[in-house]
Parts: structure tokens; sequence; C-alpha cells
DNA sequence: GTGGTCTAGACCACC
DNA sequence: GTGGTCTAGACCACA
């Protein structure tokens, strides 16, 4: 599992680190159970501070990606990521709506912008199947 | 034109206006060449600092939605918005990116995702045809 | 002598206007001595306001292009333009002087620049023969 | 690296900013990945405030001069400014052109404008081989 | 400590 | 009346 922060992005780093993390899930490359680094090692691996690995480990948690346990460290959820419900997908439309919006302004067709949501997410499934 | 703005969102004020404007654009409520209130107007309507309506609209007009007339106002861009590119689509790409990694976690098929999509895409359009 | 004013430009319709007279002027469209419209005709002929008018004739006379008289009307100087001196070469240096460090900076050759310069200074002078 | 704003004259402040630092970067004083004060050390420095030096500095992002961090500050874009383009000598030219054109009026000869051009690009030269 | 956002209120250029 | 600029001071997210 590799990290790969941009530090020129305006995106915060702790995001960068929480997404890239749940691409590593949405992959496979992260099976539910497995260890993450400690804190201490993330940060030390990646070269940011502790305290933003921290963060980004607790919004993990917080959004059940991941357990921390004291003593055991932190593991990818052995019950796997709790299923998208009704909740998860007024959110999740949420977010989709500006996208959608402006590509209409834009002139994107309906077609086309399925074909760029279906081959991002083919470019996770292939990966899911090694 | 409505615009409600969520005051207890994370959201900057600005993007959310940014977001409603393009979104009334999407719909076909506001059409190319149509005026929009001006700063004053426009923050004293949804109670907030002229600044920030202004920051909105400076934002808008970078990304070509709309024309700022220095005495007469601000229009919506008579020539339409600029078509989706190659750029427009890799920027777009990548904002979809972490939305589908944490759905497939959460076990969205593919076609769930792509109904979710076409259901808020066609909410815009449907307006359109009126 | 056609005036076009962009109404689109963040430039103020004011000064596009004292640029076309100037331009008039360095390509011989206008000659020493010539009328120039009255502030009304001009404001009716472009579609603006008398006032806008009005303050291009003032700066252009502020800048010795016309006279000015209260019966008969506004001239071309007959004098001609009073020539370069040390000021005016200072304040067009001072004019210059941002346009060619930001073209440095994109690595734009000295010979680059002269061409450029040399193609507009011949766009005038090519029809300053006529 | 000295900044100085002339705040009798009708340029905007954060203008003349933003041309200094283009002039620093020409000049060679300030190098690629080099860093820009705070805004808020250079808004005390210069003695302007603070929102004055960032939109100075948005604007010099917006044109590739700069990176902005959020935590880290600022630096002068450390793959250098995008060289120049058609884009770019099109807006350079429309800059050029009314310049031009009163020079012309004022009967500065080609030669003559020529060898201003030469002065100011050479005045930036010399001092980046230093 | 860094920039980002928001508010409030002022003056100016343009038309 | 319109947007543009500038100031002043506040709170927040990020690292």
């Amino acid at each position: 599992m590799f990290i790969e922060i941009n530090f020129e992005s305006n995106k915060p780093i702790y995001t960068q680190l929480v997404e890239q993390i749940i691409a590593g899930i949405a992959k496979g490359d992260l099976q539910a159970g497995e260890r993450l680094p400690s804190v201490r090692n993330m940060a030390e691996d990646i070269g940011i501070n502790m305290h933003t690995v921290n963060k980004a480990y607790q919004e993990l948690r917080d959004r059940s990606f991941i357990l921390i346990h004291r003593q055991r460290g932190v593991v990818i959820n052995p019950q796997g990521v709790p299923k998208a419900d009704e909740k998860y997908i007024s959110i999740l439309s949420e977010q989709f709506h500006p996208l959608i919006a402006e590509s209409i302004c834009r002139h994107l067709s309906k077609d086309k912008i399925q074909k760029i949501v279906t081959k991002i997410y083919e470019s996770y499934q292939t990966k899911e199947g090694e």
C-alpha cells in the first residue's frame, strides 16, 4: 500500500490520506482485518506530522473504515465497511449534485457522464479481483 | 431564482452561492444573458456580506459562468458556458474518484451509482425543458 | 473613422474611446485640424452616455490630442500632437516595464518582443501612408 | 527583495505589488522555489492591509507565478512560470497597441521605441546574470 | 503561525 | 447605483 501525498495540492494532507486509504480498501489492496501502520510509523513513512496522521485515522474511524485499538493498533474494519444506507446515498447525492450541474452547463451528455463514472468504477473493480 | 444558504454547513457560504447559481443555470432558471442581482442586493436578500457575494461572483466569472460589468452589473454569460474539454473531464474525474471509491467500499453496485447519477442528471434536465 | 466599443470589456468605455481616437490619429485616419463629431453626436453614434464621451474628450484635450472650442467644436490638434519629450518617454517606459518583466518571466526573447513591437508599429505605419 | 508602494498612484496597491514581485522574478532576485513573506509579514513590512497582500498573492497564483500552501506559506513557482504561448502574446500585443499608437502620434521612430524596449529588457537581463 | 473565510464600513471610478 | 479597492478585526482549519 503506497501512500502518495501531493504537498502542492490545496486538498488538506489528512484528507488525501483518508481518501487514499479508502481507495486502497476499494481496490482490495487493504483487506478487512488487515493492520495499518501505527500513527508514528505512517507519519515517518510519508514524512508528515503525527497529528496529521492521527486526524486522518480519527476520521476513518468515525466513518467506520477502521478500528483503533489502544493495544492492537489500527486495523481495517474486520466487519467490512457498513453497507450504503439511505443516509449515505443522500450524502453521496449531495456531493454529486454540483459536479453534475456544472457538467450539464458544459453540455456533457448523460451518457458521457455515465461513461466517466463507469471508467472510474471499473478502475477499482479490476484490482479488486486480484 | 431562490438562493438558500446553510449557515451551519462547513461548506463556505460563497461556495454554496457559486454552486446554487451553477445549478440555476443547469436547470435553465437562469438563462444566458439574464441579469443577476447586484452584489449588494444579493447580499441583502440572503443576509450575508457584500464581499462574500463578490467573492462568489468573482469565482463564477473566473470559471466563465458570468460576466461582470463595472457599472451595469452581472449577467449570465451570453455566450453560454464553455463546453467540457479534456481538462474539465480530467478535473471532474478527480472529483468523482473518492466518491466512487467510498461507494465501492460500501458495496454500492455500478448500476445503483448510475441510477443515482441519472436521477440527479434528469432532475436538471426536466426543468430545462420547461 | 469607426469607433467600436466592447461593452463586455473591463476597460472603461471612455478609455476605449480615447485609445481608438489616438489609434485613428496614428493611422492617419484622423488628420490634424479634422473635426470630430460633437459630444452629443458621438454619444448617439456609438450608443453611449454623453458624459462618457465628454470624459474621453477632456482626457484627449488634457493630453493635447484635440482642441475643444466652445463654438467651433472639437478638432484634432492642428499643430499636431506634441513630440515625445523626456517626460513622455519616462511615462512610456513605466508602462512598458511590467509588460516586459512578465515577458522575461515567460521566456520571451528580446528578439521576439522586438518582432511583436515592430509588427504593431507597422500596422499603423502602412495605413499612415495612404 | 524590496517592495516600494506608491500610495499616491492611481494604480491599485495590490497591482503594484503583483508587478514588483513579477519584476523580482524577472530580475532573478526571486528564484523558483524561494519563499515569499507571509501575507501578514508582507502587509506589515510595507504598511498595508493583510487582505490587500492576499489579493496580490491570489492574482499571482492565478497567473502561475507562485504557489500558495495553506500552512507552509507562499513560494515562487518551482516549475518556473509557464512559457509564453499564443494566447499570452495576443494579450501582450493588446497591451502594447495603445502605447505604440500614442508613440507614433508623438513621432517616436520605430528605432527609438526598440531602443527603449531593449534598454528595459536588458535592465532585467543584466541582473539575472548576477 | 499559515492562509481561508466572513463581517463591517469606507471611499472611489464609471456611467 | 454599479462594482473595485482598501482597511480593520474576527474566527477557523491545517500542520
